[in-house]
DNA sequence: AGTTCTTGCACCATCGATTGTGCAAACAAG
DNA sequence: CTTGTTTGCACAATCGATGGTGCAAGAACT
């Protein structure tokens, strides 16, 4: 408790004890004193100096005078979620890499929130954002184009930059096939016995959707406009749905194609207020993958979305002289009933 | 991507285009106009003008004049796992309604990457640090207090600075006490049959322990130490120690209390490795609560921490004028099996 | 010895906003 | 008409780091 009050010590603080400029010391602390001719002697005192008084570089300032912050931003929609935490969390690892601060903030995909979130990261001099599931990625364009800001579409794409976004059809077909296949042998799966719940008119929906009705013309021969139900993400209006459906058929449908992790959540609501269901007989695919799921009672086929593959490609993108403001497609992965992936957690050591 | 060359206004841009000085134009929009008696008609004007260039404050100006940034950070182990997340969301909201900005980063449970990453944060000149789950929070505590930073712990304490915590203690015999009582009227468990896996030697893992140790002796007489297997974090670690269980009893233990939803993944994974086993007999008590855990097909009871309560709390007494060094304990819930509660994201509006 | 390099650093403007201080002009009071 | 008082704003220093420029002292060379 001995420095309370101790204020950190700056270039100023080390000209003094060193007898050397202002520059001098910055020079050396930066790197660049060998560009400046610095002895070698000068820089080892005043290195020697930093490190006894704790030295380091206000970024405020160095920020302010090079116009660049060593910031590099994140746009979530929320953090509360496996898929998108994972997002961050993968996220932060590439940026602490490139010796940059990862700033992982969300907007609640509310687009108004978006702009003003960029606005606000802008203000601090971010370097590079990156815009994931953005409601209107075009919107944060905007904005981030009158900055000057280097930036990229994640999950969801936009028309001005380029956009490093999951196969959403490619996935979507693999999930409803899976469901599909699931019931062969037993007693098949009908056109009308097959749901979409969840999402709403972004990309992503649609394009799972169109998979899904592909797959089902391929495979089930009919794929009828009611299957479709597209709740939005929130969890309370998926359960209005399925209460909605249980109430009308007294059942649920055999087959659930649950667009993402949050509906599925929905899901469980509804669960909750039918305990004396057993869902015997009910397969559901949920786009996005959940440990968790993947083990309950009832078969779960999820998709999981190449984070780590979304992130890298993003950044190598980003890097490029003159992006083209075209979609690149990554690849996600079905993953079967009752099993534990990795994740980004794995990369860490524990300590005991 | 685009530098299309627009550099920002600053306010000697309005300055010139207003006929006014800088200092008046940065007292019109910053807000300290009257105090300095500025009239309303040249108020008015400039505000008109900051408008229609889309003026924008530098911050990193403004901070490093006012050595505040309006930057406030959260310091985390981890992102990638719902209660680490649901801080997080928490605390923007809370950050957000202060008109200030969340910066929210992880520092994987390492000392030493605790240290550095507050070192960054404190090289913004961020105004205040959430540290949450730290290993080492004295550790961040000295980084913080020779940079005069103000700052509070959160889910495990520290001895330097007031804590808000989860009543870890009383959470764990609550757990303990609820998977006991899951046996009652079947065949009730012995004490060689409740076993607790998972974390390591923290202030969270030796409360709960303490709490099991305590609840197992009243309840079944006798609490032998080997039903004690701290695994640490890493969901692989606890996935061998189930792997060794089982191999040296050909089952796993009728009860399990597990500390944490990761340390339940390891489970998992256990699990996707015993693909016949179907552990009709188990039952699980983790502490941490997942709405889809909590649907698996065995019974999984759970505890929520109070993340809203405990962030509440933290800028309640991180205002404080002298905070004292205390532990401040938030009641955590007891979840039971196929619960689905509502979280964070419940408050946001689904945009259609 | 005089000239030209090279070495090693100091000086100073600059980034954009904040804030204490000063000072004319307008107005009021005597 | 003189002397205060208030109004309305401009000036300039400042926060801490960066980087272009300049310049003295020593080395090298003729």
């Amino acid at each position: 408790m001995a420095s309370s009050g101790k204020k950190k010590a700056t270039i100023y603080d080390l000209s003094v004890l060193s007898g050397s400029s202002p520059s001098t010391v910055s020079a050396v602390l930066n790197g660049t004193w060998q560009k400046r001719r610095i002895k070698e002697s000068t820089a080892e005192l005043i290195r020697n100096l930093a490190e006894t008084h704790q030295y380091t570089a206000n970024r405020q300032a160095r920020g302010l005078r090079s116009s660049r912050s060593g910031l590099i931003g994140l746009l979530l929609p929320i953090h509360d979620n496996r898929y998108f935490s994972s997002m961050a969390q993968t996220f932060e690892a590439h940026v602490r890499s490139k010796g940059q601060c990862p700033i992982v903030v969300s907007a609640s995909r509310d687009p108004e929130e978006e702009r003003k979130t960029a606005e606000t990261l802008i203000s601090y001099s971010i370097d590079e954002l990156f815009i994931c599931g953005a409601t209107d990625p075009d919107g944060v364009h905007e904005v981030c184009e009158a900055a000057g800001l280097k930036h990229i579409n994640i999950d969801l794409p936009g028309t001005r930059v380029p956009s490093v976004i999951s196969d959403n059809y490619e996935g979507g077909r693999m999930l409803t096939e899976a469901i599909i296949r699931r019931f062969e042998g037993d007693r098949p799966l009908l056109p009308d016995e097959l749901y979409l719940f969840g999402g709403r008119n972004d990309h992503a929906s649609r394009e799972r959707i169109r998979g899904f009705r592909a797959v089902k013309n391929e495979l089930l021969g009919a794929d009828p406009d009611e299957c479709i139900q597209p709740t939005g993400y929130a969890p309370n209006n998926a359960r209005l749905a399925f209460e909605a459906f249980y109430e009308r058929n007294g059942r649920l449908p055999r087959g659930l194609f649950v667009n993402s992790s949050i509906n599925f959540e929905g899901l469980l609501r509804f669960m909750a207020g039918h305990p004396h269901e057993n869902f015997a007989d009910l397969v559901v695919g949920c786009y996005d993958y959940d440990p968790f799921a993947s083990f309950l009672p009832f078969p779960v086929i999820m998709i999981r979305q190449d984070v780590e593959g979304m992130i890298t490609k993003a950044f190598e993108v980003i890097e490029e002289a003159r992006p083209q403001a075209r979609i690149h497609l990554i690849q996600p992965e079905l993953v079967q009933p009752r099993t534990a992936l990795t994740g980004p957690l794995d990369a860490l050591r524990d300590i005991e």
